[in-house]
DNA sequence: GTCTATATATTGATAGAC
DNA sequence: GTCTATCAATATATAGAC
């Protein structure tokens, strides 16, 4: 169906990802989209109706991002080294999370407040990270009430520390937090049932 | 100095802090304020030259709220008591965590998006937390800094599942993490040295 | 001190020329 | 399809009557 051949949609929703992560999501006018993706503001309503639809796409585009870096992961053998892969990169990107806080969390909250209409996207930034890691737990011969439970503990204290160091301005919080996780993670007890892969 | 008599000033504060949390600072506006304070909007602007002035107030309402209710937890007779009230206290009210969110992270988000005027307003409102819980492991004997790192890993798990519940609308996820805290608690180790007070 | 205007800027969104 | 001009609503903030 009648898409257009420039890219001028993936560059406003490429703008409105990063400013709304900068500036969140109601600091973020239409015109400071449409001006870091470099057309006029009157533009952008031919792509997308209403604000809301452009904060659906940027839910969209960061749901294919994330599920794009969790492929990353998949060259490690086992499915400790690909979790502690996703745990350690935190690490890699804390100076990011301190300056600018958690882009899923920054969008997940900011939907909130917007009405009901968008309530629900907010609910879907985090799924796929979820959902990545119930499979990677149940890969490893977890239980599906297991896998979920290691998965909750686990963003929990992820996505806590990075809330924290954003707050505190200080990334040893992160660090810390990521010592803790992988030491968590290797001393986590063996699943009882069959393992898929052996070795810890 | 001349203060005025009326409680108009406490009353705009408190709306201002509901507000905030309901609504997100951004979103939320001086009519908005003065309305649920019952008075005129213009009215705001004697006791808060700029919203931003608003936002300082309900930054200091909430520290000393925070530390009113830690207070509370002084009657426990020990600190590993004390630690445990706070961490099931999320339980308690998690269902306003889930509708809303934590109010202490709404603020700092929503503060440090306004420029750099407001970013170290946005860095007050855990230290209450933080300082509490260090000094409550302190008086258990720790030593300064295993009562910090003690207090770092609390504060990411409890205020993570704190996030996760409000993004994913569900309230276990704080019962789950509450559960796991306080196995923790109870099972950290001892500290090396004097303990002020005997018994876990 | 308190409240009623109102100034001024910016917002999301629309209409219509090209 | 693209862009200009502009509307209507709402925001913070001020001036000044009472």
């Amino acid at each position: 169906m009648g898409r257009p051949a420039t890219d001028k949609r993936a560059r406003l929703v490429a703008a409105a990802v990063q400013l709304f992560h900068h500036k969140g999501y109601a600091r973020t006018s239409i015109a400071d989209v449409a001006k870091t993706a470099r057309m006029p503001a009157g533009n952008v309503f031919y792509f997308f109706k209403a604000k809301e639809d452009l904060a659906r796409a940027v839910v969209d585009d960061w749901c294919r991002m994330l599920a794009d870096y969790l492929a990353v992961h998949d060259s490690q053998p086992d499915y400790e080294s690909r979790i502690e892969g996703f745990i350690e990169n935190a690490c890699a990107i804390s100076g990011m999370y301190v300056s600018l806080g958690c882009p899923l969390a920054g969008l997940a909250r900011d939907l909130r407040h917007e009405g009901n209409a968008l309530t629900a996207e907010a609910s879907r930034v985090y799924a796929v990270q979820f959902e990545w890691l119930i499979g990677q737990f149940t890969l490893g011969g977890y239980s599906v009430p297991e896998a979920t439970a290691h998965t909750r503990l686990l963003m929990a204290g992820y996505h806590g520390a990075i809330l924290m160091a954003h707050a505190q301005g200080d990334p040893t919080l992160i660090a810390d937090e990521v010592a803790h996780l992988k030491s968590w993670l290797k001393n986590l007890p063996r699943p009882a049932s069959r393992s898929t892969r052996r070795r810890a």
